[in-house]
DNA sequence: ATACTTCAGTAATCCCGATTACACGAGCGA
DNA sequence: TCGCTCGTGTAATCGGGATTACTGAAGTAT
């Protein structure tokens, strides 16, 4: 986990910003990369950080009080999470961690809100992420009150998938994404498998037959 | 439900901008008062429109395909909601209902991008509304996945409690605020009772102790 | 007052997913 | 090659909510 001050690889967020004010930026913010595994921040750490993903991906999860782990959200490149107070986002009792070696800025509010004003793009790439996050806990919420784990499952794999492969994903994983346990997902995936909608190997699973997957998921 | 041009009364969204471009919001928005009860959009209505909630109340919510009813969001004054693919926000299949009489502010894109550009507050606000929104639709989720129902309505009464009272909510108003069952709604409010948490109504919730509550609303 | 609609109380059944308990093969480090 | 850990398969039990089916009381309109 090194730091290292923003080369000159600005990010598409930053694009548009003069070399001054690169400048600044790069001054007042700090790239770092993190490992796959990293947890960048857990409950009780209420700093004032403020994090922007620029590249690879960072899941944000609770936990229950037993320990079960359920994944809120999922950040792709140029997502902002952290403590953001400043701009109405909080991290509560989330934990951040790297699910793929990431390069991730660091800044604080103040920065963020000389950047709000100078520069309109920037509020605009925050609001599309926002936005998305906000689409995406809020899908979960219905097909975690409306669907049943199989749909759920169907869902994910339909959302994951590269091709028709789903990649790197252990069942377990599955599991905590929907909050679920272990077992309920591994039979989730055997009922999929038993409809010949896909085939399961280890860590990697083959989508056979996309459009029933799709239907499947419906419910 | 009727139509007039901005008053002077502008909400604070628009603070700060000079005559000169109140007068040009005004042109183009519209704002509409609407009845508790009015639906504002529906699935399928996919206009372009962009809604402003200045003062009352709204609900975005989904229904399941047996006809169950799930809120995904409660929205305050200063609110944003509806179709902003401009701004990476959609509506998809979500209804938006007003629940007390309010005044609603209707721009699109166009509209919006140019205040976003000309008024770096207006970004602010927005954000700070996206992200009331991302917090209470992902504590919905970790609520639902973790949590059980009497829990849940002990949650939700401690949110909408004004002093020690909760009032103007149906059993059923609270069964669709989990997506849960109106019965399981009455169930489990009248575990509370059993309780000494709280007394019933109709249409009337009163907190009896607070502290202990909060405690029921942990799990 | 009377009929009607809204709200709330109750109970029985059913089913999904939580929870617990193991077994077993695959990869991996020593 | 020998263990060991990780990832997966399976089964049995239990319990919370969904779902169905009513009853009855509180407001409301006429």
């Amino acid at each position: 986990m090194s730091t290292r001050p923003n080369g000159n690889s600005a990010p598409d967020l930053f694009q548009g910003l003069s070399a001054e004010e690169l400048r600044e930026v790069e001054r007042v913010t700090s790239t770092r990369a993190f490992r796959r595994g990293a947890v960048i921040y857990t409950p009780g750490e209420t700093g004032e950080a403020l994090f922007l993903l620029r590249e690879g991906a960072v899941q944000i999860y609770r936990l229950s009080p037993e320990g079960r782990k359920l994944v809120i959200a999922h950040l792709l490149p140029f997502s902002f999470f952290g403590e953001m107070s400043c701009i109405g986002q909080g991290m509560y009792d989330t934990f951040a961690e790297v699910t793929e070696d990431s390069t991730i800025i660091t800044m604080n509010c103040e920065v963020l809100n000389r950047l709000l004003i100078q520069r309109p793009e920037v509020a605009r790439r925050i609001l599309e992420s926002f936005g998305r996050r906000i689409l995406e806990a809020e899908r979960q919420l219905e097909d975690t009150v409306f669907k049943g784990i199989p749909a759920r499952v169907a869902a994910l794999l339909l959302r994951e998938s590269t091709g028709d492969a789903v990649d790197g994903l252990t069942h377990q994983d599955i599991a905590e994404r929907l909050g679920v346990y272990r077992e309920t997902a591994t039979n989730a995936l055997n009922e999929l498998k038993a409809a010949d909608l896909i085939t399961i190997g280890r860590k990697h699973i083959t989508i056979l037959d996309r459009e029933r997957l799709r239907r499947a998921a419906e419910q």
